[in-house]
DNA sequence: AAATTTAATGCAACTAAATTGCATTAGCAA
DNA sequence: TTGCTAATGCAATTTAGTTGCATTAAATTT
């Protein structure tokens, strides 16, 4: 595992996660590389950064997909449960670092979380 | 507001939801009424019991909307923030009768709030 | 009980996200 | 430079969800 080829498009697509903490949705990042590659190579490209553990993924509020950076310290590539804001205003994402609480269930056993918040972000903050 | 028409295929609709607090996928319901009506007709009877409070929708672990009747309790329209969880191994989803608490945020308004949890349920545990 | 009104439905066409198969290309190591 | 094959492009496909419009059937009125 672990094999990449340090592919142009492939360096394109690491180059927007790497510039940004912000998240990004496949469909913005289909559309901000349209002239570069095809639809199906980010899909493959996002596929093979995430199984490195450089970036993940999550849906936002309406369930699309959207994919941020792993920070270097939230690496726990399985227990990472850190929750996400979805501004219902501007459409921006944002990773929260910080640690939600799931409470034990009885009779569950709990592997992962996804926790997406909605609301208003700062920029859009009066 | 309010104004409903006690078809055959919203009360065939609201049945099901009655018979069982269990969670159920939008293609699933589809599924299950495909000799009854059209799926047109599933997604607007959703929509309408949803808006008269009746039933409630998230996402799944994949992203894939799923409604499950709202409890007579936990009918706070707005403030209904309870998680749900979704077996990995039967795909089943149920309503958690819990409070995640979900902390303060600097700088940012949160109005909502989507905690779906994943793992085993019970009935696939040993 | 018939006529009226219009919410609700069926259906076909459509949109959009995500996937697949296959021929071609381009990283990279020998 | 050559050879291997991971990676890509492209077109077709799948699937969730939506839309427009003609038709039907609840509910209300006469
Ligand atoms: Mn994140
Ligand atoms: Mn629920
Ligand atoms: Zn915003
Ligand atoms: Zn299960």
């Amino acid at each position: 595992m672990g094999i990449i080829r340090k592919t142009k498009s492939l360096k394109r697509v690491l180059d927007t996660f790497q510039k940004s903490d912000a998240a990004i949705s496949v469909v913005q990042l289909i559309d901000n590389m349209k002239h570069h590659m095809n639809k199906t190579t980010v899909y493959r490209i996002l596929d093979r950064l995430k199984q490195e553990g450089i970036v993940h993924s999550f849906h936002g509020k309406d369930g699309l997909k959207w994919y941020a950076k792993c920070s270097d310290h939230s690496s726990h590539q399985n227990t990472d449960t850190h929750p996400h804001f979805h501004c219902n205003h501007c459409g921006a994402v944002e990773c929260l670092p910080i640690d939600i609480q799931i409470p034990d269930i009885p009779n569950l056993q709990i592997s992962s979380a996804e926790v997406i918040l909605a609301g208003i972000c700062s920029k859009c903050n009066p």
